[in-house]
DNA sequence: TGTTGAATGTGATGTAGGTCACCCTATTAC
DNA sequence: GTAATAGGGTGACCTACATCACATTCAACA
């Protein structure tokens, strides 16, 4: 399946347009290829993209003191990555994204977003529906976060992601989780 | 300052629409009072509304096995609330509502909400606009939460919203926290 | 082929914050 | 008025997790 057709079929999750207007949205992205370990956001940057993910897996984290790392997202396929909040109030980033494995992605620029928003209404219903799904999620692991313990959250994320198994290395996982890799590490050695 | 000129000053920091379109915007909302205590939603409802805050606090906030409270947000005067996730998924409230003073709200169905965006390219840029606020939001919580300790989110939040301080029981802001009470005691008696 | 460094496991020990128990003081209800 | 209930403080103790230190495995690469 091509890039098009991927990304067809995430939009028509929300909206139904007409197979032009597709087109039209579609050529607003530039697909690229990114190596396992590059940086596509790094701290302090000017952020003016956003980044759909075609294959591969994409980390979104936030570095304290610039030693430890704590993981908001992995985006797999299907996913959009950003540094949201510098994205919208124009700010630089605070938030970095990296590369997990090799990547395909396709990159929308906020310029361009919005000049779609206000050319085709049902494009702007996608982004609200998008940026709601995220809001709803951001929510869910607030309140995991507030309510588990760390065994509890482990399981969760295995149970709904069992592909980070084996696709992303333990001290990530343990980033996300918010716990230290020596804890993660007891916890499924039991 | 009565309901609409709040409503509208609050649209007016992202949009710019006439006044009869606002007006006929304004004409969906039903105004609502409540007492100190009362639920707006609660755990297991039907969710078809979401709220503005007039005057007064909320407080959304989630039971765990019905004991231990978690609170989400405070809503204040200019803040949206609801259970976002039911409201746009249909399904039955997870998150509660309810009122931590008296509260003067404006009501809007979920229903209207979808109806004026089709209507009004620009109300639904709005709501795009809001939910973007509260994704950004989300995310500063979240980290703010992994990264620092109970007393820097105390003074955190002290320093952000001191009105909290005198306006809601300490309890409240242990559960918005997310530490015991007690602990929270401990914390400003150093 | 040996070296380097990333990823991981594991013991010892420290600590933030939870839990339990009990206290006092305001409100609110009757 | 008195009772009942919400809000809040504080000591004793416990637990989940962090931190530090060191060992092991394995892949990259000079």
């Amino acid at each position: 399946m091509n890039a098009e057709e991927i990304l067809k079929l995430h939009v028509a999750k929300s909206i139904t347009i007409p197979g032009e207007q597709f087109s039209y949205f579609f050529s607003h992205f530039e697909q690229l290829t990114f190596k396992k370990g590059q940086a596509i956001i790094s701290d302090g940057d000017k952020v003016e993209h956003e980044y759909f993910v075609l294959d591969g897996c994409l980390k979104s984290f936030y570095l304290n003191d610039e030693v430890r790392m704590f993981i908001l997202q992995f985006a797999m396929p299907g996913w959009w990555a950003s540094d949201y909040n510098a994205l919208y109030n124009g700010g630089r980033a605070t938030i970095n994204v990296d590369c997990v494995t090799n990547a395909e992605v396709l990159r929308l620029s906020s310029t361009d977003r919005e000049k779609l928003c206000k050319e085709i209404h049902e494009i702007e219903y996608f982004f609200r529906w998008r940026t709601n799904k995220g809001y709803a999620a951001a929510q869910k692991k607030m309140l995991s976060f507030m309510n588990n313990d760390a065994r509890s959250r482990y399981e969760e994320l295995m149970q709904q992601y069992p592909a980070l198994y084996n696709l992303v290395p333990k001290h990530l996982i343990a980033a996300y989780l918010g716990v230290s890799r020596e804890t993660l590490s007891r916890l499924y050695h039991t």
